[in-house]
DNA sequence: AATGCACTGTTACAACATTACATCAAGTGG
DNA sequence: CCACTTGATGTAATGTTGTAACAGTGCATT
């Protein structure tokens, strides 16, 4: 896997297209998995696509359109475990949310970017930050599984 | 600053000598802020430094010495917001719990090892894992403000 | 038709965290 | 000594996030 460039997306771009990439993707990963993308799990990636930033659980049940009835937290938490098995979104520790991944090719490690001034996202998947974070760890004998990298700061509009 | 050997302790290393250390720590770096060490937020500490793991909050709570009478959560939820405010514990958000600095010397960024095995937490503050980060965010026109980077994995006494 | 399986729907609850407000104790200036 | 301020404590109530357990449903296979 090549280094990513990170990706703020100016705020004015074809939203609409990026939504349709995801959800097109999503359908290709699950059919090679002869995975089922049923209703509620392909709600809840649009959802998260519709945003650049984090959301909450209890805020994706909020915007779920089931006719009017609402359904118990469960049925969200089902289709984000669902979705994050199959790489299609991440979970953000530090805000306890979710994300859509934004480049959805298997498993990956990834660092995350939250600009505390729009709330938005960036992922990346910096080798090098992975191997110094490796690199770190094996000097104290520990072995690494699983790295969680979520940096607040400012994106390049907010800065400005 | 340096960076930091990270370190998994024996587990049967000399610990009421490292739990006598962080108070000691403790009490220069509140003296020296003229901040006050009061009862609670002493053995909150204590708490903290008796294991070198996370620990919940609520598990805070069932581990003070009130004498019989069990607090409300948010004097503890107090007593942590003091600490780390003065940088002697940490917050871990991958499980949202807590654990007591290893240097507490003044404000750090910190990278956190976490053992799936026996739970054990090692802080390291590796200055090129920093670096790296910051880089890695720069070339997106990210500016750091707060990285927060933890590691799941195996302590070398778990991986053998 | 019977079976098996993945998915759905719901209740209840566990775990984590904050707000609001009353009270208390120590220090300060009058 | 008293009134006042400030920081800390005590408590109840509530808010937020996440799971467990179990019943039901739809559909493909045998």
């Amino acid at each position: 896997m090549q280094t990513e460039a990170a990706h703020f997306p100016d705020p004015k771009h074809d939203h609409r297209a990026c939504i349709d990439a995801g959800i097109k993707a999503a359908e290709q990963i699950l059919e090679a998995s002869a995975a089922r993308f049923t209703p509620d799990r392909r709600q809840v990636l649009e959802i998260l696509l519709r945003r650049h930033t984090a959301v909450g659980a209890y805020d994706i049940i909020d915007s779920m359109d089931w006719g009017g009835r609402r359904r118990a937290s469960s049925v969200v938490y089902r289709a984000l475990d669902f979705l994050a098995e199959h790489g299609l979104v991440h979970r953000l520790h530090s805000r306890n949310a979710f994300v859509a991944c934004s480049h959805p090719d298997g498993e990956h490690g990834a660092q995350f970017l939250i600009c505390t001034g729009c709330d938005r996202i960036a992922e990346i998947a910096d080798r090098k930050v992975e191997r110094g974070i490796i690199a770190a760890a094996e000097a104290a004998g520990f072995t690494v599984r699983k790295p969680m990298i979520e940096v607040e700061g400012l994106c390049p509009h907010c800065a400005a």
